[in-house]
DNA sequence: ATAGTATGAATGCGTTTGCATCCAAATCGG
DNA sequence: CCGATTTGGATGCAAACGCATTCATACTAT
């Protein structure tokens, strides 16, 4: 074979696309379905897995991956829609500890059941060509 | 094996945290060597591939699956930083051809070479995951 | 020729993002 | 204890983005 970089490259090349093509169908079929975009399923997943005593917001940021400033924001507006709830921290009285709401937990199912759809659609198809391409 | 959407779940969220890490990794240091992101590689790949003529704003936007306006101005600040020239359409007056400067190809160079290395340093390591899960 | 439609490109505007800063509470050092 | 530093979280502001609209030119049919 070639220079390994070369390959490299073009693996890299076909992630970055399989990963904006199925992106974009999935927050477009979000959006077209009135659901919020992906990342409200995450965090949404990450409080459902957190159980009953919730998350405080830095740890939802590291779950994520995201900017504080980005995960401030996104409570805010998922607090403001009633998918999840600020209850005061005992242990530290700058935070707040976030916790699923029952609607909270209808909006991530929703979103789970569009999104693993559109995986379906989407996703798999691509999937199919690259184990194709590794064998 | 369990049901097929599980693992295609997990392929793809695998795929999606590689992208965000490379992709995160490749822009901070294009950030930090003084470059601008890294759409502008993929434009002026294109205008590269594109030789003399150069290419009409609308064909970048096809090649690299932008909104119409996100090209109008990225070709608006490339314009502005010399690294694309804008010449009058003989075919078509309302368009113009973009075309690559020396300035440009210049630009080029540096990204790609960074673009390579931050592949060879963040990329490289998940794809022998990736390749090893493969078989 | 001309009215109607379609296409290339730019621009205005509301929203989102990223970065820096700021405030408050916790932790550490003496 | 008390000052200095660190950490959790929010906010102001400028840049970027998405969407709709706009303007000009090209195409089509009659």
């Amino acid at each position: 074979m070639a220079e390994p970089g070369k390959k490299a490259l073009r693996g890299w090349r076909r992630l970055e696309r399989v990963h904006a093509i199925v992106a974009d169908r999935i927050e477009t079929e979000l959006k077209s379905a009135g659901l919020p975009p992906l990342v409200w399923l995450r965090a949404l997943e990450e409080l459902e897995r957190a159980g009953e005593e919730g998350l405080r917001p830095f740890e939802l940021q590291r779950a994520l991956d995201l900017e504080q400033p980005a995960v401030s924001r996104l409570l805010e507006k998922m607090a403001a829609a009633g998918a999840v709830a600020r209850t005061d921290c005992a242990e530290d009285r700058r935070g707040w500890n976030m916790t699923l709401t029952a609607s909270g937990r209808e909006i991530s199912d929703r979103m789970a059941s569009i999104h693993v759809a559109a995986l379906s659609a989407h996703y798999l198809p691509h999937l199919s060509d690259k184990q194709a391409r590794a064998l």
